[in-house]
DNA sequence: GTTTAATGTCAATTTTATCAAACATTATAA
DNA sequence: TTATAATGTTTGATAAAATTGACATTAAAC
């Protein structure tokens, strides 16, 4: 990703955090960070930037080490699912789009 | 992200689903693609990327979208959150570990 | 139906991630 | 305590992402 030296507290703490839930994953399958790098087909160096919340990984990368690690891929769907605020919104304006309404 | 031709059909799917969910929570606001992206500090194009399900944008990216949102960044981290068979297999050992165990 | 802003899409260029290959450090098992 | 496998960390080369800018398409408002 470009550098962005503003980018926000709180988007890398939940970005670091986030790595730790993913080691810790890994760790509670006795998985070597190598045998994780193999199936996921990712350098060792790769795989540390994620444990370590980088925020320059791809997300492909975080979807095959997920893979990789058994079935957590799927997490990955919980993404912007409930959105409880935006569901309310678009409660108000009633109609459901395709586009963004003009100006 | 490296060319990966073996990339699961699974995780392609998933990747697509979470795009179009992130689409989806946009136009519930409202907000057109232009705007996202000035809050996200993002090109037009990674945002179509994203909402595309491609999987070579950066986590970085991914988090800034969900924080331009409006609150939807914490969703990150119910990524390898519950986990449920990491902590059953882990019952079985029973020691917690810094790294994986020797051979 | 017309208008037009929002979105889809591409190519060229710049910027950055990813890799390989080291070497250093440290937790774990014996 | 010691041996050693797992992990931490750096660097330089290269593959790939991100941007810019352009143009095409299309949904929404009138």
């Amino acid at each position: 990703m470009k550098h962005v030296p503003t980018m926000s507290i709180v988007t890398e703490r939940v970005l670091k955090q986030m790595g730790n839930q993913i080691k810790l994953a890994r760790l509670r399958r006795n998985m070597p960070t190598s045998l994780v790098c193999e199936r996921a087909d990712i350098s060792r160096m790769t795989l540390w930037q994620i444990e370590k919340g980088s925020p320059s990984v791809s997300i492909g990368s975080y979807a095959m080490v997920l893979q990789a690690l058994g079935g957590l891929e799927d997490d990955l769907l919980l993404i912007a699912k409930d959105d409880v605020l935006g569901r309310t919104l678009q409660d108000l304006g009633l109609k459901r789009k395709q586009r963004a309404r003009k100006v």
